[in-house]
RNA sequence: GCCCGGGUGGCGGAACUGGUAGACGCGUUGGAUUCAAAAUCCAAUUCUUUCGGGAGUGCGGGUUCGAUUCCCGCCCCGGGUACCA
């Protein structure tokens, strides 16, 4: 029988489904693995070969440490809830659902092929309700937190509230909004409204009013990078910034943990630099400049830098600061109004790719030197951010190169407080060096000076140490249908949350997708959604006068809410009473191996490690960490195919009027022109012409019967490019036929071909897979034509699992020929079983050990390529010795169960064991014996140049060996009769003689 | 600008701590088998050469008996980030 890949491959998918075979268990004496790859938002485009990459290394692993006597845990499921569903809602009218539902179920199909060890009982998605019911019930628990900094973890806000009772909010320390100080009787004669919103500045997720990117038009909010000058990327709508009430996540208050959780994690570098420079911690001081003429008025500036506090030349606040306005005199009142309103024009986008150009304001007003009284001009400059910090620095010009650049400009004295440095060409930033001109820090080293400056400023009350981080809180409304609903009302504005007895809140029905026609989100469409108090129900407007009966909240979750603790839901995922029992969840602890995009590195596995930070915090589980082990893999590359268009223009006659137009008609008449690319490369647009010339004329002639005008010819403009879909391409070869009925338009299109062979020659290109692009490749024509374990093997054998690479089908072949060489390891010429039983020849023992070695060490190193190299090799070594002992191709089919599932299957059959049972068998025993020699073939160089080998034994002595080699008549003669000057001998490894 | 990652044959890539550069696969060329094809097998394949050799891991230098690997300077590509005080 020949290997039949296909009836293979369906009698095992078929076998593992019935017999459950990947069921997770959790028996006894065994550890656990758990092994996670990112899910998938299941679109409509199905996936192409770049998304099984990861699941591919993600089940290799997974199969691996199951062999290896793990009870693994390696689920799948669907990221649900998302946009582009929505968008086809709200185009068709389909609700997401339905949409999400086909689109799982084509995900689903196509995973199946390849082969995958999940436990498919275990699967979530996110936009079930049985889901987000606890999605919900988290946001609860958030709601019902506060973050204590004393004992540094998320407390339950009652505990809060019998503080706020007894002793008011003097002596917290929490993190919080909170504006007031109030004490206990104060707390208490507040009313409800009053108390909720005091709570409400300290609970982990909030409502507050932020600035937003509004599009009117589009009736959402937009992300920053959506808007691209001052108007949607999508429509070009105009967007306007609106404070809108949101819902926020309290992140901030885990900025520190989320820093330091860091170290401990095994991730890449990349992805927690990512991480760093997102939470973007700096150390320093604030210090409280006084303003001249303004008593009791200050002006607080955050510095990384309180050493060089005497060499501030001037003040910069930011054009939005507060404090600009009062302080600004007569004089300047104009030219600030008017600087304000040029920064205001500005977009951030500007403001930000602007570096070089430095502008500001003088205000005429003065600051006072907090430690010299000194007398400090006070500017504005769009180049200090409202948003961070302050809103206002302290310029040190001598240290800084933006304070530097802006002193120059604007002829500030720049004052230097370093010992032995030039400033005259730039500001000195580094952290190194000696102060000076700075009283009490003079002489001091630069750490030293800013402890010493610290110091200083708390003794006199006008500054203390601070340390501030960019990271923001989170905005966590969504003005969106196909989301999870909040489990929140409000009564009278007050924002209650609904009795975890009635969860979930289900996301209502509604008869369109849009926002309504006041700019409600499209929850205000809904019917129902009205929360009866009493009844404890969803309720209808015609309710809503009832003073039981309150509006629901109308925005939506982000994605990222589901996302931020799928991973704990795996664990216990029929679970009715709690989003995942503690048992469970102290079993499965969290993740071993998480594989996926780099992408989500300041979303999703920022989000994710907050939320597992704070579900510890509540005693929920008992780590906080979520992914111990994260590998990132790289983008597949599509290869695009290019045919090019000649764009063709009209030659008249002099005063022909309105040349466009009748191009335009001359172009339709004409019909598409390709021309192959052989013809064009590295041509100029005349030559491309001259080649072209008889075709143009044939058809002019033909078509000039129909015009109403006078062409005196038809020439080349220019060679267009156009995407064509890869499929009607054989390397680079069009296939013509095919081309034409791809499109109506096409049908009768004309090609100019290669001169040599009459061929169609596309260019290529290498970019990212994308539909738009015609390049993407479906992982089923290709399981189709030559199995799922060769594609398996194929993506791992492709390159490095992290490194971006471009697909190309060219080199499958080479590893189906390597299943089918392994095939015919078990078979005679004829196709019928042939296997022989007792010992085992050394050679071939050698051969299947080695294998072992490198595949273990490749999987504990996380490399994939290579251990397919290694199979390689193996099979073709056991092939040249014409091995087919049984116990060595025993070995061998365990060895390849996680690359290639399906073969091994039939082949452990084949080999007399009980059928689909390999994926529990013993990964083979190491056992270096088998590969220890007797001689080494040492490579011996001269000068480091190899040039010639001596076999010698292994055991022989570093004299014996260059004694030997030196005596060699090949040695003699690289010698050329002189001596050597020294000989190194590496034993086991090289010689080398210095002449 | 700054911070990461990378640059090796015609192509994808290998070489774990400095020790035979180019494993494995593709492609290409030649051959065997076959009526023929498919499949399979064998051989060659970094460049250059006067067939002795010479050069060679982005470029220039250095350390070393020996450098793709370590150090210094530069160039190019990919990703992240951005007046962050």
């Amino acid at each position: 029988m020949q290997y039949d890949f296909n009836a293979i491959e369906e009698k095992w998918r078929k076998h593992w489904q019935e017999n459950k075979t990947y069921k997770t268990e959790e028996k006894e004496g065994k550890p656990k693995y758990y092994g996670l790859t990112m899910f998938p938002y299941p679109s409509g485009a199905g996936l192409h070969v770049g998304h099984p990459l990861g699941y591919i290394a993600s089940d290799i692993y997974a199969r691996y440490k199951r062999l290896k006597g793990f009870n693994v845990l390696h689920p799948m499921g669907y990221d649900s809830f998302g946009l582009p569903a929505e968008q086809y809602a709200i185009q068709t009218g389909q609700h997401p659902a339905i949409t999400t539902e086909q689109n799982v179920t084509r995900y689903r199909e196509q995973l199946d092929k390849i082969g995958f060890s999940f436990d498919w009982d275990r699967e979530v998605r996110t936009s079930n309700p049985e889901y987000y019911k606890w999605t919900q019930w988290i946001f609860k628990q958030l709601f019902d937190s506060y973050y204590c900094k004393d004992s540094d973890q998320a407390r339950s806000i009652s505990e809060l509230e019998d503080v706020f009772e007894k002793e008011g909010n003097a002596t917290i320390n929490a993190v919080h909004d909170c504006e007031i100080e109030f004490s206990a009787e104060e707390w208490k004669s507040f009313d409800a409204k009053k108390q909720n919103d005091i709570l409400m500045d300290y609970r982990l997720t909030y409502l507050a009013d932020s600035w937003v990117n509004w599009c009117p038009a589009l009736g959402t909010v937009l992300a920053n990078d959506e808007v691209v000058n001052g108007v949607s990327e999508r429509g070009g709508h105009p967007v306007e910034q609106k404070l809108m009430r949101q819902w926020s996540m309290r992140i901030t208050a885990y900025a520190e943990r989320l820093l330091q959780g860091l170290e401990d994690l095994d991730w890449s570098d990349a992805i927690k630099d990512i991480q760093r420079n997102w939470i973007g911690k700096s150390v320093g001081a604030s210090v409280n400049f006084g303003i001249d003429g303004h008593e009791g008025e200050n002006i607080e500036v955050f510095t990384t830098r309180p050493d060089t506090i005497y060499g501030v030349s001037f003040m910069v606040l930011a054009p939005e600061h507060d404090l600009v306005e009062q302080i600004t005199t007569d004089e300047y009142k104009e030219e600030v109004e008017a600087y304000k309103k040029a920064a205001g024009m500005k977009s951030e986008r500007d403001r930000m790719s602007d570096v070089k150009n430095v502008s500001g304001q003088f205000t005429g007003a003065y600051a006072v030197h907090p430690l010299n009284g000194e007398k400090i001009q006070i500017w504005i400059g769009d180049y200090v951010l409202a948003s961070y910090g302050t809103g206002a620095v302290m310029a040190v010009p001598c240290g800084d190169q933006r304070d530097w650049d802006f002193a120059k400009k604007f002829d500030i004295p720049i004052k230097n407080v370093f010992e032995n440095v030039d400033i005259s060409e730039g500001a000195y930033a580094e952290k190194t060096g000696v102060i000076t001109n700075s009283e009490f820090l003079d002489g001091m080293k630069v750490k030293k000076a800013i402890k010493r400056a610290i110091h200083e400023l708390e003794e006199r009350g006008i500054g203390k140490k601070q340390t501030n981080y960019r990271l923001r809180d989170a905005v966590f409304s969504r003005q969106r249908y196909w989301g999870e609903p909040f489990p929140v009302y409000y009564d009278n504005g007050v924002a209650k949350t609904i009795d975890d007895q009635y969860l979930p809140v289900e996301l209502p029905e509604v008869d369109k997708y849009l926002p309504t026609e006041d700019g409600q989100p499209p929850l205000g469409n809904a019917t129902n959604w009205y929360w009866d108090e009493q009844n404890n129900c969803l309720t209808g407007k015609e309710n809503a006068d009832q003073s039981h009966v309150h509006p629901m909240e109308l925005n939506t979750m982000p994605g990222w809410a589901g996302s931020s603790w799928y991973f704990l839901r795996y664990m216990d995922p029929h679970n009715e009473k709690a989003f995942v029992s503690k048992e469970k969840v102290d079993y499965w602890k969290n993740v071993d191996l998480y594989i996926g995009g780099a992408e989500h590195a300041t979303g999703h596995l920022l989000y994710a490690r907050f939320w597992t930070m704070f579900l510890k915090d509540r005693g929920y589980i008992n780590f906080e960490e979520p992914f111990q082990k994260m590998i990132n893999q790289g983008m597949i590359l599509g290869r695009s195919s290019f045919v090019y268009r000649l764009e063709i223009g009209g030659k008249y006659p002099l005063n022909t009027k309105d040349p466009k137009s009748k191009d335009q008609v001359l172009k339709e008449k004409i019909g598409y022109l390709f021309i192959s690319k052989g013809l064009i490369e590295g041509k100029s647009l005349s030559e491309i012409d001259a080649l072209s010339r008889n075709i143009l004329d044939t058809k002019l002639s033909k078509i000039k019967s129909e015009l109403d005008f006078d062409v005196k010819r038809v020439y080349v403009k220019k060679d267009l490019p156009i995407h064509v879909d890869i499929n009607l391409v054989d390397g680079d070869t069009l296939d013509i036929e095919a081309f034409k009925n791809s499109r109506e338009e096409y049908k009768n299109a004309e090609f100019i071909l290669e001169e040599e062979d009459g061929t169609y020659i596309c260019g290529h290109e290498i970019e990212k897979m994308s539909k738009s692009k015609f390049n993407v490749q479906t992982p089923d024509e290709l399981v189709e034509k030559y199995g799922a374990d060769t594609l398996r093997m194929y993506e791992m054998f492709l390159g490095p699992l992290e490194q971006a690479k471009p697909w190309d089908t060219k080199g499958i072949n080479g590893v189906h020929n390597f299943l089918r060489k392994l095939w015919r390891l078990f078979h005679d010429n004829d196709g019928n079983v042939n296997l022989s039983e007792g010992e085992a020849d050394p050679k071939a023992l050698k051969a299947l050990h080695k294998t072992i070695k490198k595949i273990d060490e490749d999987m504990e190193r996380y490399v994939f390529n290579t251990a397919v190299s290694a199979f390689m090799i193996c099979v073709n070594e056991l092939t040249d010795l014409k091995c087919n002992n049984k116990a060595i191709l025993e070995g061998l089919t365990v060895l390849l169960v996680p690359y290639a599932p399906h073969i091994a299957e039939e082949l452990w059959e084949i080999l007399g064991h009980e059928a689909g049972t390999v994926s529990d068998a013993q990964f083979p025993q190491y056992n270096e014996e088998y590969l220890v020699e007797n001689t080494f073939e040492y490579p011996v160089s001269f000068n480091g140049k190899m040039r010639f080998k001596a076999e010698l034994p292994t055991n022989m002595s570093k004299e014996d060996v260059e004694k030997e080699v030196l005596a060699m008549e090949k040695a003699q003669k690289y010698l050329e009769g002189k001596s050597p000057k020294k000989v190194i001998v590496v034993p086991g490894r090289i010689v080398n003689v210095v002449v």
